[in-house]
DNA sequence: CCTTTTCTCGTCACCTTGACGATAATCGTC
DNA sequence: GACGATTATCGTCAAGGTGACGAGAAAAGG
């Protein structure tokens, strides 16, 4: 039984929060083809590695980052037969959020690395598409997970997590409303005792992240319409 | 630049309602490696073919269905070294939602396919694990979705949709409340005008799926804990 | 005609949410 | 040190959704 033959690549969206918005870390690329465009950060699957595997060490090469925090999950896969000119190339794309820590994009190879606003258009491959796919998907799982303290340091405010969720939505949020919903919902974030200090205006208590997987109820954004 | 060669396959979680109870498509392996076990669908994809192309293919060959019912969706890649024996091989799940209609398994090849209850294990490769991920997207689709539709022919009785909910969550729900929350949610479903006839009972109405691709508000399964 | 069955509609208490007022705790300035 | 600005935290209230459950409507069968 013979098969056609395939090259498997893994492609990441590594999203985070820099200056109130939603930003992308992305790559311009260093040789044909797509030359000089800018593209998501990827690679291709070493030959006794897992996807998972894989997206965590371009991950790490792209980031120099690699600790627990942050988060890294499967986004899609994509394969269209003419998306990569060179040959039969399929890709799984991970999804990752990464708070706005100090290294920024400080890594070591891929020629430029930088963060960019989403929104973005004309990226090299099918990426104008996995990103889209990316943005919604992190959109979705704010809703049901406690995932937006991914995109927060260890220790963080109720007002933080607040400015994520309005940075990921596009969307003004009540800020007492966000944290009676916040303090309130079981395991979503705990906190830790400590507080803020030297900013202005009242000191706010610090939380970490919570350890339900779920939030129960969610919190969902606002829907236009069905 | 050299790279890995991969295989690519697709695999397929086809999902019915049967004698009230969820149940899997699987077919019993005809050759090596896991001879004569249990296995989902799927095979290669074909040279100049699409992923999702080749699980439409797929399921047509397993089911002998291609038409407008049921729903086709993008599950997730698995692609562990060790998880084929005969080489490197990634696997593109698909998941499949399919009403329960005549032609049960009367597809073509397939050496036996046949429709067996969720909650069986030991089937081949990773495709435990595999399942039980299908399983666990249909049951968070029907939250957030109007898909339980997908599971029923083109018209159907408020009664067979909560039959669905019920099966697919292996949970109880009031039926007053759940034909409250179908009825009102916009976009959910749309009644015909039509009735059925020569039941027990009095006549029910009956609905066609509705426009929407998203309930709002949800319909949310009862969470045990976070 | 009466019972059984199932569909459909109502009622009520409870909870969550959106809108928004009020208080608390800090900083900077006078 | 008093005062205003700023931000965090807590309360209040009405509207809407949900769970629990009663009750009528429309058929079949005896």
């Amino acid at each position: 039984m013979s098969y056609p033959v395939f090259a498997v690549t893994v492609d990441l969206v590594v999203l985070t929060v820099r200056e109130g918005e939603l930003q992308v870390l992305l790559v311009r690329r260093g040789c044909e083809p797509f030359l000089d465009r800018w593209a998501l950060p990827g690679g291709f699957v070493l030959a006794d590695e897992d996807l998972a595997t894989a997206a965590r060490r371009e991950l790490a090469e792209e980031t120099g980052l690699d600790g627990p925090g942050g988060h890294l999950e499967q986004l899609a896969s994509y394969g269209a037969p003419e998306r990569d000119p060179r040959g039969r190339v399929v890709t799984v794309a991970y999804l990752a959020l990464l708070p706005d820590l100090p290294a920024p994009t400080a890594g070591t190879d891929a020629a430029e690395a930088e963060w960019r606003p989403v929104g973005q258009t004309g990226l090299a491959f099918d990426h104008d598409r996995i990103l889209a796919d990316g943005i919604e998907r992190a959109r979705s799982k704010l809703e049901y997970t406690p995932l937006a303290a991914a995109f927060c340091p260890p220790e963080f405010t109720v007002a933080a997590l607040r400015q994520v969720y309005e940075a990921v939505w596009g969307e003004s949020i009540d800020p007492r409303n966000f944290h009676r919903k916040a303090t309130t919902t079981p395991g979503f974030i705990d906190p830790t005792g400590g507080a803020t200090e030297g900013g202005t205006g009242r000191p706010a208590r610090l939380y970490r992240r919570g350890e339900a997987s779920l939030l129960n109820p969610p919190l969902l954004r606002r829907r236009l319409d069905g």
